[in-house]
RNA sequence: CGGGGCGUGGCGCAGUCUGGUUAGCGCACUUGCUUGGGGUGCAAGGGGUCGGCCGUUCAAAUCGGCUCGCCCCGACCA
């Protein structure tokens, strides 16, 4: 493609938009364009880089046996009312009503529709397994859209969903797809840890990330990993073991009430007390679902909502209000605490109940109880792990190694679903002894939008973009250093049309630009290989070609240089 | 939704506080010359309902109200 006949709108300056390397470079490369917030037009060049990881998508999930189809964006409502995620998701769900004022959902996962697409129809276990994927735009109302593509409103996705007649089979197909991913990631070039996950809103049994691994803010979420074993999981799901997990051998002292004047954080409290922060335990009121309940733990640890969302079972997890706090506990918020805390019910880390004489709010103003003791004191309702976890402790799995965390970006998920779906929506089969069961089902995602768009965040310099070759809008970039010079350009134009003849893709900076202009662009939009015919090299019948990940530049004579870059393809 | 900020040629911004010339600068664009191995130089041009609506005023980019959109921080996250 001749550069002159595409458009590739460069900036010369970075846009305001952008704040992370990978969003700033894609919009200054002339890939992407910014509609309205979350939503981006894809230029040519983003376009063939989508259509390469889509490619590479589409023939792994070929062969993994996965059959393609396409479903509608458009849902009725009444799907996801039978499901229960017009509730469920809530927020998130990308909502329409059309003229009859009749409610839509703009898809964003189709488990309902594909499960309604098969109920009916698949009514034996002969014709399982399946598994039908689509490679779509999604939708999602997001809180905030971020990051250009990383979290956009609107954004294209594979997904994939397997329909099997056991667990045994279920297991089957969800290792084929896990083998699927690490295949398809690795051909886009990125190498991916796969973590373990909540299922949020999704539901089921488990879930799996695919997560690439970033040192730069662009990486959103924090996983962690063991030293050890192959133990990893994200922010949500991680857990450790107790540090201590014996009862501390105290014996129990006299219950106090202390003045803590205006002492409400952790931190004010401790320090005004001079005791340890894992000697003190925060009481969090929260509303779940509306219901009030008191979450215990020790202050030295952060609460992970998600596990105690998932422990409570409820939709809706949110932080009381401070009005809310009053009047319960009767004193402002700081001074919570379990004794004398009616009609809540307590839910406490499994740490709490270890601790001995330890420090909790009075439920009054300005005041804290120490030498607290569970039993004698108050009594906790529940004990589960509500804690997040935290670097350098032990991991869960294996109990030797120690946990270590990383920034990633998820590019592909995994759900083991179980009979959710096709129970709420009542999809069945017969199965062999002619019983009615309904569908064990997984779904699997890739975001092919974020997953070029990580590629651009984990491969990049101060000078651009950096491809890997296998999702790289072209290949060769061919760079007559001075058009007016017709030797340059007749030579650069051979070389061009001998790369199409080799199957190998170009692009032809024939633009009537100084070569400072097109190295600066050239280097922008980041082609793995650059071949820069310029008077100087000509001169001996040479080319030079530059390597962007590299910086190399290896001179060959102008009839090698189509050969030459075949060969470092290979290797990039 | 809470906190902070922004909206002025295609892009990036100044001007707004303290209302009053013809709304200005850099980049980009057009034309001519020049230059030709890392964003040439010179000259001449084109392009703006100052996000929108309502108001205050002799007079509004500038003051007030409303509204729309966008960005940043936080809560949220298939």
């Amino acid at each position: 493609m001749k550069w002159s006949q595409t458009y590739i709108p460069t900036l010369r300056d970075d846009p305001t938009e952008a704040e992370i390397a990978s969003h700033r470079l894609l919009v200054r490369a002339g890939y992407i364009r910014k509609l309205a917030a979350g939503v981006y037009n894809y230029l040519p060049l983003m376009q063939r880089v989508l259509l390469k990881v889509t490619q590479i998508v589409r023939e792994e999930m070929n062969a993994s046996g996965a059959q393609e189809i396409l479903m509608p964006v458009l849902h009725p409502s009444e799907l996801w009312r039978q499901s229960g995620r017009w509730e469920t998701v809530g927020r998130e769900l990308m909502r329409a009503r059309d003229r009859h004022d009749r409610d839509l959902v703009l898809g964003g996962t189709h488990e309902e529709v594909v499960t309604s697409l098969i109920r009916g129809e698949v009514k034996s276990y002969r014709q399982l397994p399946l598994n039908l994927y689509q490679i779509q735009n999604k939708f999602r109302d997001e809180i905030r859209p971020r990051f250009g593509l990383m979290r956009g409103r609107e954004f294209i996705m594979k997904d994939a969903y397997s329909f099997d007649k056991d667990e045994e089979s279920f297991k089957v197909a969800y290792q084929k797809m896990l083998d699927a991913y690490f295949k398809t990631f690795s051909r886009c070039g990125l190498e991916t840890r796969m973590v373990e996950a909540d299922t949020g809103a999704m539901g089921g049994k488990a879930a799996h990330e695919f997560m690439v691994i970033v040192d730069t803010e662009g990486g959103e979420n924090i996983i962690f990993y063991c030293d050890k074993c192959d133990y990893a999981a994200n922010m949500d799901k991680a857990s450790s073991l107790e540090e201590n997990p014996q009862e501390e051998e105290e014996s129990e002292k006299p219950l106090e009430k202390v003045a803590t004047p205006d002492a409400k954080s952790v931190e004010e409290v401790t320090a005004f007390l001079d005791v340890p922060a894992r000697k003190l335990a925060k009481t969090l009121l929260y509303k779940a679902d509306g219901k009030v309940v008191a979450a215990m733990i020790r202050g030295d640890r952060q609460i992970n909502e998600i596990k105690l969302e998932n422990f409570l079972g409820c939709i809706n997890l949110e932080m009381a209000d401070a009005q809310t706090v009053e009047k319960i506990t009767g004193a402002a918020v700081g001074f919570a605490g379990p004794l004398n805390l009616k009609g809540v019910t307590i839910v406490a880390d499994e740490e709490i109940p270890r601790l001995r004489n330890f420090v909790t709010g009075a439920n009054q103003n300005d005041y804290h109880f120490k030498n607290v003791n569970i039993g004698r004191d108050f009594k906790i309702d529940q004990v589960t792990e509500i804690r997040c976890a935290q670097e350098g402790e032990t991991c869960p799995r294996c109990e030797k190694g120690k946990l270590y965390t990383n920034r990633g970006i998820e590019v592909g998920n995994t759900f083991m679903l179980g009979t959710k779906y096709s129970q709420a929506l009542g999809a069945n089969f017969l199965d062999v002894d002619g019983k009615e069961k309904p569908f064990i089902m997984g779904s699997y995602g890739i975001g092919i939008t974020r997953t070029a768009q990580a590629a651009v965040e984990k491969f990049h310099d101060e000078k651009g973009i950096i491809w890997p070759a296998s999702i790289a809008p072209y290949s060769v970039e061919v760079l007559p250093l001075n058009v007016a010079d017709e030797m340059q350009t007749r030579v650069a134009f051979e070389i061009y049309e001998k790369t199409k003849e080799q199957g190998i893709e170009a692009l032809i900076d024939d633009r009537d630009e100084r070569a400072g202009v097109k190295f600066n662009d050239a280097d922008l939009i980041g082609l793995p290989l650059r071949i820069n015919v310029g008077a100087k090299s000509l001169k001996e019948n040479k080319v030079e070609i530059g390597v962007r990940k590299t910086r190399e530049v290896i001179s060959v004579g102008q009839n090698q240089a189509v050969e030459k870059c075949k060969e470092l393809l290979s290797d990039l």
